[in-house]
DNA sequence: ACATTAGTCATACGACCGTCTAATATTTCA
DNA sequence: TGAAATATTAGACGGTCGTATGACTAATGT
C-alpha cells in the first residue's frame, strides 16, 4: 500500500501537471516541483528516473481525469449530442486558465511535437481517449463519418483555445464556444 | 550599407526563423545557431544584445514575409472571397511541415503564452497582421462582423494545424483545408 | 531484537545555458 | 597612409539544468 511514498509520488505529479500547464514541459525544472512541494530536487530519482518518467505519469493522471470527465459527460444525458455539447462545456467552465495558458491537452502536445518522438506520442494518449470518445457518441447519432466529425470538433475547439489564449480573449472564447454548440445541434444526418 | 555585417545578422535571423519552428524557441540555443550558420557563440552579441531580440529580429522577417504573401493574396483576384481561399491555399502548400511541426505562428504563440508578457505580445503581432488582412476581406464582402469571421477562420486553421501535427495526419489536413474552403464559399450574407 | 526494505536528504557531477569582455582583424575614408 | 569605426573571435563568467550517489532515518516483518 505504502502511505509515504505514494502521497509523495502524487504530489509530485500534482505539481509537475500544474507546472507542465502554467510554465511549459521544458521550462519545467526539477527545482520548480521541489519548490512546490517541500520535496528536495534529490529524492526525484527515487520516484522516477527521468524527467519523462515524471511526463508519463502526467499523462496517465490526465488521462484517467478526462476519462472521468468524459464519464459525467456520457451519464449526462442519454441523447450522444447532449453528452458532445456538455464536453465543450468544459471548456466554458475552465474559461479563465484556458486564455491564460491555452488547452492543457493540446498545448502540451504542440510543445512536444517538437521534441522526441517518445514524448510526442505519450503526449498524444489524452488526445486519443478524447477522439475516440467523440467518435463514438458521432457514431451514436449515426453519421457514417463520425471519426471525421471527432476530428473536426477536436480542431476547432483546439482552434478556439490558441487564438483565446493568444489574443487574451474571453469574449471570443465564448462566442466560440456557443458557434461550437450550434454547430454540434446543427448537424444532420445526410 | 554594410555587406557583410547585414548578411551575417540576416544569417542568424535566418537560422532562428527556422529553428525556433523546428525545436520552438526555448529549445534554441546560442550555440544551435551557432553551429548552423558557422558565426561564433560570441558573435551573436555584436548584433543582438539578448535573446529576446533575436526573437523581436525573427517576428519582423516573418511580418513582413507574411505581408508580402498578402500581397500576393490580394492581387491573385478581385473578389476577396477567392482571396481568402488563396491564403487558405498557403497552408495546404506548406503540408509536409505543418504536419511536422505545425503552423509557424500559432506554435510559437502557444508556446510563448507560456513566458513573459513581452514575448508573447511580440509573437502576437504576426496573428495581429492575418487577422486585420481577414477583417478587411470579409469587410468587403459585406460582413457586418468581418472581424469575428476573421477570428473564425484563424481559429478554424489553427485547430487543423494541431490536430493535423498531433495526429501526424496529411489526409486530415488536407480534408481539413477543403472544408474550410468550403465553409468560406458558403458563408451568406444574412 | 534484528535484518531488510522504504523513504529522505544534502550534495556533487558534467554539460550546457545566455551573457559579456578584451583582444584582434578588417574596412572605411579623411 | 594612418587613424577611427566596424566587424570578428575565442574564451570565461556565474548560473541552472537533469542526473546520480552515498549516507542517513523510519518502518516493517520475523
Amino acid at each position: 500500500m505504502g502511505t509515504k511514498g505514494d502521497n509523495n509520488r502524487t504530489r509530485i505529479v500534482e505539481a509537475a501537471d500544474q507546472l507542465f500547464y502554467k510554465r511549459g514541459y521544458n521550462q519545467t525544472s526539477f527545482s520548480d516541483i521541489a519548490d512546490i512541494t517541500g520535496i528536495p530536487r534529490g529524492n526525484f530519482y527515487y520516484y522516477f528516473k527521468t524527467k519523462d518518467d515524471i511526463l508519463a505519469a502526467v499523462v496517465e493522471a490526465r488521462v484517467k481525469h478526462y476519462a472521468e470527465a468524459l464519464l459525467e459527460c456520457e451519464n449526462s444525458s442519454e441523447r450522444p449530442r447532449e453528452r458532445l455539447l456538455a464536453f465543450i462545456d468544459i471548456m466554458g467552465s475552465s474559461e479563465d486558465t484556458v486564455v491564460e495558458s491555452g488547452c492543457p491537452i493540446g498545448s502540451l502536445c504542440a510543445e512536444l511535437a517538437k521534441d522526441t518522438d517518445a514524448l510526442q506520442s505519450k503526449s498524444r494518449e489524452v488526445f486519443e481517449l478524447l477522439r475516440d470518445w467523440m467518435g463514438k457518441q458521432f457514431g451514436e447519432i449515426g453519421f457514417a463519418d463520425a471519426n471525421d466529425k471527432a476530428m473536426d470538433l477536436l480542431a476547432r475547439m483546439q482552434g478556439t483555445a490558441v487564438i483565446a489564449c493568444t489574443f487574451k480573449d474571453n469574449d471570443y472564447l465564448n462566442r466560440s464556444i456557443g458557434d461550437l454548440k450550434s454547430w454540434v445541434n446543427s448537424l444532420t444526418l445526410s
